[in-house]
DNA sequence: ATGAAAGCGCTAACAG
DNA sequence: CTGTTAGCGCTTTCAT
């Protein structure tokens, strides 16, 4: 009923307990037959160490546990690099606990608090918005911190991100380059990194045609879908509305293309063949957005690559490196599909008078 | 540089470490005034209680640890999983460790290894293939484990999965129902519950119509993108090619469609309006399925229901229920959206005359 | 090559 | 109300 302990195994094997803690640990200096016995015996009894208690004494070598903090577990990005971090952990012989903040500081604090009460060994934390000095007590007692996605705003610690700025300016550069002047900017809470470096990449990308941003056209803060097809349908009411969209993260590109679809129809939509009203170019690829009419073009990030950099970075500290702080920036690449191409001077979607020219 | 402990706390506070304890577990007993100095002593210590070593004492509660194991954590359908069964862990106080098997045995077990040696209370778990009896002896001490997605083949443990079957058999009548005798079947590796069950489900839905599978029409174990690629150019090169296609899991759905676009065009592709040369329904939803050009009808399971259920149960085990083994199948829901739908009694789908309206 | 003793950080079970 | 003594399962250190 009760788990074997190392006591156990002794007593089965007919040796002290201290040569069964060698036997299990692969140490030199006990006799072939000892092992062997106590070996048989582990088997017998189907003996596992308990490796809390070992760590709870020995501390040299850590936990071998380490604490993966996202903003959602379920968000395709995150689960991707999760599972190179994972990876990368396995490849070590490490575990890892893993927590969603939903981008609350308060669960975030009390996800990180749980695992460090649990002693890992080092955190790799998408942060939320706001500061993080409570990490200062952990981190001078020995937890190692790499943030990813993002920086945390008051922490100087290891760091992976990509350039979302350069990205940004790139998908609204490509929309420019095919005719497109009246660009809308649909993004996500502006208080995220992320966002306002996407948006400041927007506005990049205006500035260098010598254009500036019409306020009518951008909107932050769009948090779900319903909020993306409102913002959407204003953007269409407007008496000059725009011709092209830059959507700043995956969510919103898929409100934004279901709301292109016109009414709310809830699992069928859009009549075959007729094209998207706009052009369109989002962040973050799409797993169907090469089969949409017209593909979609989007800025691609390497989720995979931000894990397992970070994921090394975080190794590298556990295993004693102590050098400064290193900042990653990863970089972005625009899939040029066709989304982003239609001509920037027509407007005319809906039936009834088209638009004016231009 | 080290952590404090409760002695630390105890002595910058003048009390015994006991009283430490008491106020740190908020236990009763403890005068108002003791405890303010308690609780300031943690709070200029930065104290944390190490859940480690209580654990090792007090075993009344567990660990407040429960371990997840999937196939890939960076699977949708795991992922979205996943989130739903750290949201019931976090309104538990519980966290949970994850580990992707990649479907290979000897990795489930390494991974089993490590959250049962680290005094898990119990574990959610998508089964590899092959025999799970190296579980029992860490049932027996007290490790609860539940199933999910799949059961194992020799363990009699609670299981929630959906109803494969029904939902495949679902999906091949709707093709059916819309003309279609000579319908593909494109699955992954047959050795796998889920894929048996989906096949099973496509010939029931065959036989019902009196008609029998064509094993020129079968294709198991596509693993790739590529694989699926060229089952399908080989199907199409048939000299009775089916007319409608029914792919049992996302990635081959993505690999399908990607294949009708035809030649390998690594990003954008298919030309604008050029409908699907096949009628296909897949299991699993995808994010942009309604937003193709025919929307794509599909089987839909709730991977969130799937993760709750299953933390649910795991969760009343672990609080000590001890009844029978329960059997959970969740159902699934074809959506209905168009793709299914095209005539199966005409393959013209290549420049030429325009398809029918509707 | 093996074992005995001490102690990791904490709590259970008793004292006072 | 507070403190003392064991001891969780293991490793360290020091014998033998």
């Amino acid at each position: 009923m009760k788990r074997p302990t190392m006591k156990d195994v002794a007593q089965a094997a007919g040796v002290s307990l201290m040569t069964v803690s060698r036997v299990v640990s692969h140490n030199p200096g006990v006799s072939p037959d000892t092992v062997a016995k106590v070996e048989q015996a582990v088997r017998k009894l189907g003996y596992q160490r308990n490796v809390n208690a070992r760590n709870l004494r020995q501390k040299r070598l850590g936990t071998a546990t380490i604490g993966l903090v996202v903003d959602d577990l379920a968000n395709p990005f995150y689960a991707l690099m999760a599972r190179s971090i994972e990876d990368e952990a396995h490849r070590r012989g490490c575990v890892v606990l893993v927590g969603s903040t939903n981008d609350e500081p308060r669960r975030e604090r009390e996800v990180i608090a749980a695992f460090t009460a649990r002693q890992v060994d080092g955190l790799v934390l998408v942060p939320t918005i706001g500061s993080h000095g409570f990490l200062r007590t952990a981190m001078a007692s020995g937890t190692h911190v790499v943030c990813v996605d993002r920086p945390a705003e008051d922490l100087d610690v290891d760091t992976v991100t990509v350039d979302n700025r350069d990205g940004a300016r790139h998908a609204v550069a490509h929309l420019l380059g095919h005719g497109h002047s009246r660009i809308a900017y649909l993004g996500d809470r502006y208080e995220i990194w992320t966002q306002r470096e996407r948006y400041a990449g927007y506005l990049d990308a205006l500035s260098a045609r010598g254009l500036s941003a019409d306020p009518a056209l951008v909107r932050h803060g769009l948090r779900s879908h319903l909020e993306t097809r409102l913002a959407l349908a204003e953007l269409r009411a407007l008496p000059d509305p725009p011709t092209a969209l830059f959507s700043s993260n995956d969510l919103i590109t898929l409100g934004a293309l279901d709301a292109m679809d016109g009414p709310d129809d809830p699992d069928g939509s859009r009549t075959a063949g007729q094209p998207l009203p706009m052009a369109i170019v989002g962040f973050d690829d799409l797993p169907l957005a090469k089969q949409l009419d017209p593909p979609l073009t989007v800025v691609s990030q390497d989720p995979v690559a931000v894990g397992s950099t970070a994921a090394n970075l975080l190794f590298s500290r556990i295993a004693g490196d102590r050098s400064a702080p290193r900042k990653v920036v990863l970089l972005t690449r625009l899939v040029e599909r066709r989304s982003g191409e239609r001509p920037g001077h027509r407007t005319d979607h809906r039936p009834g008078p088209p638009t004016a020219p231009r």
